[in-house]
DNA sequence: CCGCACATGCTAAATTTTTAGCACTAGAAT
DNA sequence: ATTCTAGTGCTAAAAATTTAGCATGTGCGG
């Protein structure tokens, strides 16, 4: 049962960390500290961030003295392949069921145009689906 | 930042585990061990399941000698939230993104039907949301 | 110039996760 | 009845994670 997908090897803390990271683009430790489910210590923030960089998931640039945090894998290639698995484990990797989900999820949210916009991404792959 | 969800607290392992049981919707300690990546030994899998059970995630029946697995969470109640945080974490909360996405990663295998059928959701979204 | 305030680097310890091993039980088959 | 197979329970050790603490460096206001 392969699995490459290197997010799901890491550690509850680590997948916290990441998380915050993909959510907002980057951060610094204090940030990831303040955004982190029951924070532990600013220095147990900032010990992961450097293990997280040694295994590559991360990489920082100098902001004046301080650091700023981002993942290295992009977003868009490590959303998919986040999706794919939550579609995999409830949904029977039906895009039916999912989608459905997601527009209860939302549903209070959408508007019409938004509802119009969905429509289009259908027609869309319908057009080039042929 | 609070965080109810317990599947976020999961250490690697149980969260491996329970992707197989939610999956699977149940399972022996033999069948998640054959599931599992880089699989351990059967002894650590039924000592993690054993774990699992105290933490409340999961429950077992007796299946004659044997125990059968299930979470105790039912499926679609974990699902959802599982799907939000995709959502929130790569998608900036866009349903249309993640639409997008969900399409896209599944055009080849989606049907003139499959695609009638997505339609018809989101009618059915805009008509009860008014 | 001195001393905060706020960063980082590093190390070692505490805690949690993860694993293997041994002891035991029930059922089936010879 | 005895043995073999296929389960389980439990405990303790190994490995990995997670954390705190101390040392250090830089910029800035007084």
């Amino acid at each position: 049962m392969r699995e490459k997908r290197p997010l799901s090897n890491l550690s509850r803390r680590e997948r916290q960390i990441m998380d915050v990271l993909y959510r907002d683009r980057q951060a610094t430790a204090g940030e990831v500290l303040a955004a982190l489910p029951d924070p532990p210590g600013y220095s147990a923030v900032r010990a992961m961030l450097r293990v997280l960089e040694n295994k590559g998931h991360v990489r920082h640039v100098a902001d004046g003295t301080r650091y700023v945090y981002q993942p290295t894998l992009p977003r868009d290639r490590a959303g998919r392949p986040a999706l794919a698995g939550v579609l995999e484990t409830f949904f029977d990797g039906s895009t039916e069921k999912a989608v459905a989900a997601l527009l209860d999820l939302s549903r209070a949210d959408l508007s019409d145009d938004d509802l119009n916009r969905l429509s289009n991404l259908i027609e869309q792959a319908r057009l080039e689906g042929r």
